[in-house]
DNA sequence: CGCTTTAGTTAGTTATAGCTAACTTCGCTC
DNA sequence: GAGCGAAGTTAGCTATAACTAACTAAAGCG
């Protein structure tokens, strides 16, 4: 299964539900995310056969490790790249979404090349 | 019609050929893009349908006002963020390549912050 | 003049990723 | 225990944007 953009903002989206809430289900997606209930249900069915998520009898989802190394990669990109465009001026909610689509776009060699610089300042 | 990021390649890749060969035809732009010819048929046709190009009898392909306007502003953007990649290191092939999917997702806003940014250095 | 190549189109298929409608399942309340 | 609401699933639809196969049309060559 090959990672698409929508992939990496549904493990983004688990991540931090789970750091906010302690567990997830696919209702809480839902909220978060503003799509379907079925959406929601076929999206979590393609990744736990894919090996992404686990799902428990009680509807928790977990990430698995290959799951989780995404979604934390993914978080991380999104909060350098909002933290880089809000210190060229940029305001903060517009960052967060421009940085949410970028974050998909952007190589982790390039991005490594922005956190650098960042680091550096 | 909104434009997909699709729309926003396609029209940056006639403006690139016009300027490089003068004219541009459905074929040059299957052999820039690698694309089929039926995609970019098809393509061609919805953005004549909406205002973007004109194609004429010999099948010269030229980009309306409008057209050219998204063209301008992508193929800046393009060059703009592979710049600024590489001001940080990125190498020059992997920044245009990165910029590529960027200036799809970047907002206006954000992208004349990074351009003010990149003209004071 | 006819064949071949080049350019373009049409029709039909595929995958992704959303949607609604309608169903099941389960737990809670009365 | 009947009914209701919340959560989740299934089936079928939509749009976008790619594809192949097969066609048309025109130009150029021998």
């Amino acid at each position: 299964m090959k990672i698409q953009q929508s992939a990496e903002d549904y493990f983004e989206t688990i991540y931090i539900l789970k750091k906010r809430n302690g567990s997830v289900r696919a209702i809480d997606i839902v909220n978060e995310m503003g799509f379907s209930k079925p959406t929601v249900s076929v999206a979590m069915k393609k990744f736990r056969e894919n090996g992404f998520v686990t799902v428990d009898d009680d509807g928790q989802i977990e990430l698995t490790k290959q799951g989780l190394y995404i979604a934390e990669k993914t978080y991380e990109k999104h909060n350098v790249l909002a933290k880089a465009l809000m210190l060229l001026g940029v305001e903060e909610s517009l960052a967060y979404e421009d940085a949410c689509r970028m974050e998909h776009c952007i190589s982790d060699i390039s991005f490594e090349a922005i956190k650098n610089y960042l680091d550096k300042l």
